[in-house]
DNA sequence: CCCGAATGAGACATCTCCGTCTCATCGAAT
DNA sequence: ATTCGATGAGACGGAGATGTCTCATTCGGG
């Protein structure tokens, strides 16, 4: 039977669908159905037999995005070593799905009456976790708060990947421009 | 003759629909100009007095963010002293301005064609060339180019002022979050 | 007190986009 | 070569937003 073997290749076909999806909605959030259907490189028609309509292709973004950093967030393994260890190979492994969070970051939609996505607030509470943690082994500053500082990650990875597309970052120093600017500053440092 | 004074008190009831348009488009980009026109406490017929269209209100978006931000860059004095002191000042002048700014960053129709908008561009050389001038006075790191940190500026503004509109962060707090974020990083100091 | 400008509310036609449909074509498995 | 499923292109009606209009009301100056 090939069933199984197909649903795998549709679902990878959906999951790319949708990451380019994000890459345009998240800088032009007003982009026709028509528009993101040729962004994917596919039609309209097409698009509309993968998502029933506007509001479940936002949907399905959101359960992408929260799905695909929640195993982000496995792999980085956040409870080995330090905090500020755990934070790298969080930046990394979040690299490939940045456009994604970007689209997340800036979609309020995500906010159903006044009420954030249940998905969405386990992964704060991991990052606001981390953070803590990362104050508690005296690694980080607690002048500022991990609610912050957990804001401040998901909007430089998302910007970052619009520098990147943008060309004004290279994508190689992805990583490092985040986690050198949040970690240790613009500043240089005087003792140098 | 009445003309004047008139046409002042209208100018500032112009900025400020515009700028409640920003803080609601900033996180809804799709609403409606029947939104729009609520948020900003007006009917919609005086929202289309005022600005043609759609088109035309985020036109006046653009050109009241680049002239309020070329404002704020005058009066932050960014050759006076340091680069550092300066761009403390300039996150205190952008402040008042933070939500247009976000708008302004997420919002890509800045881009008409590939080409970026003057006035745009205008103040990015100017932030450019501030953290430059730091790296030359041996302030700021040079690993970090200063068409990074000037999107990360940009980034963690609009972040910051969208934290403090979701009540994760106190608006007193807006400046220092972020300046001790860009330049001191979340990283304890080691020797300390 | 009167007058004029500006406003808000609503009605209306128009237009764009959306969702669904059909049909011809393509590709892969048999 | 044949068949079946998926796809792309396009047509179509419908829904919602837009842009324009009118009219009653309000507010401020004369």
């Amino acid at each position: 039977m090939s069933h199984s073997g197909y649903a795998c290749l549709m679902a990878m076909d959906r999951d790319q669908v949708l990451r380019d999806a994000a890459a345009l909605l998240s800088r032009k959030s007003t982009a026709t159905m028509d528009e993101v259907a040729r962004a994917a490189g596919i039609g309209r028609a097409t698009l509309h037999r993968h998502f029933a309509g506007r509001d479940a292709l936002v949907r399905a973004l959101e359960e992408l995005g929260i799905r695909e950093f929640e195993v982000a967030f496995d792999n980085a393994r956040l409870d080995e070593g330090t905090a500020v260890d755990g934070l790298r190979r969080l930046v990394a492994e979040a690299e490939p799905n940045a456009e994604l969070l970007a689209f997340l970051v800036t979609e309020n939609q995500l906010f159903e009456g006044d009420q954030v996505h249940e998905g969405w607030a386990r992964l704060d509470a991991r990052v606001s976790a981390l953070f803590r943690r990362g104050q508690e082994e005296g690694h980080i500053r607690i002048d500022l708060s991990p609610a912050w500082l957990t804001e401040a990650l998901y909007g430089l990875i998302g910007t970052c990947a619009w520098a990147v597309m943008d060309g004004r970052v290279a994508a190689k120093d992805f990583q490092y421009m985040i986690i050198e600017l949040l970690l240790g500053g613009a500043r240089r440092s005087v003792e140098k």
